[in-house]
DNA sequence: TTTGAAATATGACCTTTGTCATTTTTCAAT
DNA sequence: ATTGAAAAATGACAAAGGTCATATTTCAAA
């Protein structure tokens, strides 16, 4: 993996993005203004309090993003992955990171400054109305979750989250594997309960067949048995 | 009350919403297109399911927006309050509605259409960001409500869910009394839990002196108390 | 290959919270 | 004022899920 990668012209990600509906010229200064890197696994792209000066777009690789609870327990928020942007919320609050973005793979990042953003989505109706989606999507997703957080036992929400994970992330070319290495703490503070509460059910699981456990590979191997314990009306 | 209130221009709540950052011509154009109506306590503004027209601005009352989870229990995700603008988020995406709102006492309501929304949004650059700052905002307290969710015991996130109620409605010309009159029911769905405990928890509190009850009436006698019972780390 | 720390797994137990049943209160319609 | 239905309150109990202790396994560094 090369830090700097094609221009933002030819990005694969490009069409993918909420850069899809920028105009050329905008694309062309974004370019001019980026800054490639490479984070390793488990390397921090920011952290809860910092101040945001620009946005980081993934060009290849996966990013989490979580919330440290009161107690120290992280709470994962969100799942990014090639295309994503990140960072944008706090920028347009005007606030400090909430939350702490750490990479969960060797990961492609460009960084985009603050000004340059700003600026690009001051004048480009096209990519303004494409954050709006983008943030009202992530809203949306947010909402939903808390409702089930609110109201759903932890087994249809785990059976929830790994199904998320596989639409997030995809599968490999097995067809069954889920294409992410995440611990079973990881995969509890997705599903917002304790470890050994998501090891235990994932277990059962396995099981009743569900799933196939070899480390930190977890295979799907009824994805409408799964779909059915995740108990989802919409 | 009266059906058709002031103009736009001359509103009230005004720079007290989204609005605030819109150019004179297009806060006529609004008002122009704008049709006001009366909710009675209870009446359904929209309903999760339907397809957006256009957003709902609060003039003056007060609106809850829920969630209606699987087994059929409500999930309460926002409070409106005047000044506010709703129904943005599925317009945005370009999906239906998620959730319903709900008028919580008479209130007075703005409906702007869709395209005269859309419009002044592709071309009001200083709205369409106070619009992405609206959804900046509104997608941090949603994951801090999650995260909350998944982490904190019922007794906190009572506390907490009535100090967001003080802060949100404010309080009676008493200097103590909630300004906004819920069931039990209603703070229990917004807490994220069952009514009974929180019948049982707000006892506890009326019996540790932070709080006193009148029927819906809820006084906030030590809101010191409350914030530390609340444990707040942000 | 060994080895040791970290991750996973499992059991026992306990706390929190939800559910159900019942009583009491409130409040609006008559 | 009366009354009846809805809301609030309370108790008893059950279930879900968290915590702690203790194996067992994994996996990377030596």
């Amino acid at each position: 993996m090369h830090p700097n990668p094609s221009s933002c012209q030819q990005c694969a990600q490009r069409f993918n993005s909420v850069f899809c509906k920028a105009r050329e010229e905008h694309v062309e200064l974004i370019n001019d203004k980026k800054v490639c890197n490479i984070y390793k696994k488990g390397q921090l792209l920011f952290n809860e309090g910092a101040y945001p000066f620009g946005v980081f777009c993934i060009n290849d690789g996966k990013v989490k993003l979580s919330h440290q609870g009161d107690n120290g327990k992280e709470q994962i928020i969100r799942l990014l992955k090639s295309g994503d942007v990140l960072g944008y919320r706090a920028l347009l609050s005007g606030d400090r990171y909430s939350a702490s973005a750490i990479a969960l793979e060797d990961t492609q990042v460009c960084f985009i400054p603050k000004d340059i953003f700003v600026n690009v989505l001051q004048h480009d109706a096209g990519m303004a109305f494409e954050m709006m989606k983008v943030l009202s999507d992530e809203l949306h997703r947010s909402e939903i979750k808390l409702t089930h957080l609110a109201q759903k036992p932890i087994r249809e929400r785990l059976a929830e989250t790994l199904l998320f994970i596989k639409e997030t992330y995809g599968i490999e070319a097995d067809g069954i594997t889920l294409a992410v290495k995440l611990s079973r703490e990881e995969i509890a503070n997705l599903v917002g309960t304790a470890t050994e509460s998501t090891i235990r059910l994932l277990s059962e699981f396995k099981k009743e067949g569900m799933i196939e456990l070899d480390g930190k590979k977890i295979q799907i191997l009824k994805p409408k048995q799964l779909l059915a314990t995740a108990n989802l009306q919409d």
